[in-house]
DNA sequence: ACAAGATACCTCGCCTGTCAAGGTATTTTT
DNA sequence: AAAAATACCTTGACAGGCGAGGTATCTTGT
């Protein structure tokens, strides 16, 4: 929260496809693990995670089915697709480049608290 | 270009700040700059760098003056000031910490052409 | 028993940053 | 004389994030 999202943006889409490359999942759980993995420091806010899903299923990236026999609310669960996979390795890819690119340009010498 | 600008985005006000931390500049002449550093893959549109100087003047980060005597067109030169310094130095530490939890997140274990 | 909180989904409308497209003015190169 | 480079600026459209609101079910605390 404390973290500009505009540092994120850019990174969501990256972020769910990762996600499902793992195992397929629903946005409340997703979101839960990316929370688990910053150790509570970041978290999507449900609008954007819900904006990011519709955009990415248009794309053809993911497709999604509803959850049966859950014991608690409905899930609506997200796959990632061949298509998917692919925009995923190139997202990697952009974001290697574009690290590198920053790293260059903000770098002034100053030695900051790495964290 | 090719990279999407959304990666760079939430770096915009970092990368111009890191340039004049290290000498007075004008426009123009931090983007041929930008285009040098990154052996021409990457420069501001126009638009872009006009708003966030205005933007970063208005936060009172830097401050400009005009250049006189120059023999070329007239130069609207920024100075960045002590808050701008201070200011630099937070957005480094913000893209530091959200570069390692983006990292955290996007990465599945697959092997990608770093570059 | 009932309220509160957790689980789980979704939409609308505002805000901010990017940028295509347009413009101005001067100097240098062809 | 024309074209390209230097140098600035604004307007309006567009996309993504997100505050605020809504729905429905299940679990937990008192």
């Amino acid at each position: 929260m404390t973290i500009a999202s505009d540092l994120i943006r850019g990174n969501t889409d990256t972020i769910i496809l990762a996600s499902l490359m793992k195992k397929d999942s629903y946005g409340y759980e997703i979101n839960k693990d990316i929370s688990a993995k910053t150790a509570g420091e970041y978290e999507f806010k449900e609008a954007t995670l819900y904006t990011a899903f519709k955009r990415l299923e248009e794309g053809g990236f993911i497709t999604s089915y509803w959850g049966e026999d859950n014991v608690t609310a409905r899930r609506r669960y997200y796959s990632i697709t061949e298509r998917g996979k692919e925009e995923y390795i190139k997202l990697l890819n952009d974001w290697n480049k574009s690290k590198n690119m920053i790293e260059k340009l903000i770098d002034t010498g100053v030695i900051v608290n790495g964290e």
